[in-house]
DNA sequence: GGTTTGACCCTAA
DNA sequence: ATTAGGGCCAAAC
């Protein structure tokens, strides 16, 4: 059985290209509907080589949240503008339109 | 093994 | 639109 972390990952790295998904929800689809807070957490402390689509990730009102330290707010809405996402000057993006939702299928 | 720590979330101004 | 406060809980100390 996978672990909390293990999860997270593995779903993280589902995500597509030039979709988004929340802290809140990769915790809810990883089975802890509450801890979103870890996912953050997860993703902080991921090794430089890692390949884990951490700038796919945002908050649920589709600001970018990331802290300033290894990589910056401007990295990531750099990272989601070269995948054809639209993100504003006060790194607001459109979550409704970009989130990705497994079980509904993409036109 | 108890305590601290957050790349969050929700509600209410 | 932005801010404040309380709740949250897996991991790291």
């Amino acid at each position: 059985l996978l672990d909390f972390k293990q999860y997270v990952i593995k779903i993280i790295n589902s995500i597509p290209e030039g979709r988004v998904a929340s802290y809140g929800q990769v915790a809810a689809m990883a089975g802890s509907p509450r801890a979103a807070r870890q996912v953050g957490g997860i993703l902080n402390r991921l090794d430089d080589g890692s390949l884990v689509p951490w700038w796919r990730v945002i908050n649920n009102t589709g600001k970018i949240t990331i802290k300033d330290a290894q990589f910056t707010p401007f990295d990531q809405k750099e990272r989601l503008e070269s995948e054809g996402v639209i993100v504003s000057n006060s790194y607001h993006i459109d979550i409704n339109k970009y989130r990705y939702m497994p079980e509904k299928r993409t036109k």
